[in-house]
DNA sequence: CAATCAACCTGGGTGC
DNA sequence: TGCACCCAGGTTGATT
């Protein structure tokens, strides 16, 4: 469940790791070796062998890392990648299914549980059209209440599945939606178009907050994520609703017990009393 | 165009 | 104790 908060704690501390590192050798699992594939017919091994990383970035929930050659490596967690960065002489860490040695002895390893994370070498061009197919960043200055009503009016959808739409904003996924509508005191079924600019205004801040508690927590932790040290994020016992509902705990705020439902195929926990259904 | 949903995976939890 | 089954969710792509 890596969001933006997870990712962006992955990228900082990769960033002070990696950047301005040469990658010397790649091994690549024999028994996964699709983690590692290219676009624009890029030979993905020979690419990064030699690289120096120049830059660690992040758009979304995408891990950019910039190349002096001008391609860049691509890296997406999904649900339980981890991205590693630790002694080369450390053993393989559980579902480890890519590592780079780097030119100072340490290595960054790739291990994901259930294989749906990807390293993918990529011109530039390829960035620009990831980032141009996503939405805005929640935590610049493009994400205005001002523009968030004017997009929303747009949209007839449940707001939770709005919010977790990436076209719309990068980086959102379903623990940060859960709190932020429960912050918001918004009913996750509310007709994204039916919010007013006083709901607006209010769910423009719990997102903001919810996003720079759970940065400042270093992610939230439920079983698999962690960032680059190998340490666990803090944030999961600051979370208000999410993962509560299947335990029947009550709402922090009320005491009304919570209530849960799959609300666009995801499991979705929010208070009925805090936030009423509408209309 | 927008909404919905299956598919991709597999460890961990549940129920019998 | 063992086993079958279900659940978690980010993204893509097919379908409605």
């Amino acid at each position: 469940m890596p969001e933006l908060p997870e990712v962006e704690t992955v990228r900082r501390i990769a960033h002070k790791l990696v950047v301005g590192r040469r990658i010397e050798r790649l091994h690549v699992s024999e028994s996964f070796p699709c983690v590692l594939n290219s676009e624009g017919g890029i030979d993905p091994v020979s690419t990064l062998t030699g690289a120096t990383i120049a830059s660690a970035q992040r758009r979304g929930k995408y891990l950019l890392f910039e190349l002096d050659s001008g391609l860049w490596m691509v890296v997406h967690l999904r649900m339980t990648g981890r991205l590693l960065v630790m002694d080369r002489h450390e053993p393989p860490v559980r579902f480890e299914h890519l590592s780079m040695e780097l030119d100072n002895g340490m290595d960054i390893r790739f291990g994901d549980q259930r294989k749906f994370g990807r390293v993918t070498v990529v011109p530039p061009d390829a960035v620009s059209a990831l980032s141009g197919r996503l939405g805005v960043e929640p935590l610049t200055a493009d994400f205005t209440s001002a523009w968030l009503q004017s997009a929303l009016q747009r949209r007839p959808g449940k707001i939770k599945s709005v919010l977790l739409d990436q076209h719309l904003i990068a980086g959102l996924g379903n623990i940060y939606v859960d709190e932020a509508l429960f912050r918001a005191r918004i009913h996750p079924l509310t007709p994204a178009r039916d919010l007013d600019s006083n709901d607006v205004e209010h769910l423009v801040g719990a997102i903001v907050d919810v996003l720079e508690m759970a940065i400042r927590n270093q992610g939230t932790t439920f079983s698999t994520f962690e960032n680059p040290y190998g340490e666990s994020g803090s944030n999961a016992a600051f979370l208000k609703v999410y993962g509560k509902g299947r335990k029947g705990e009550t709402c922090p705020r009320c005491g009304t017990p919570l209530a849960r439902a799959v609300v666009g195929g995801r499991g979705t926990t929010w208070c009925p009393h805090c936030q009423p259904a509408r209309g």
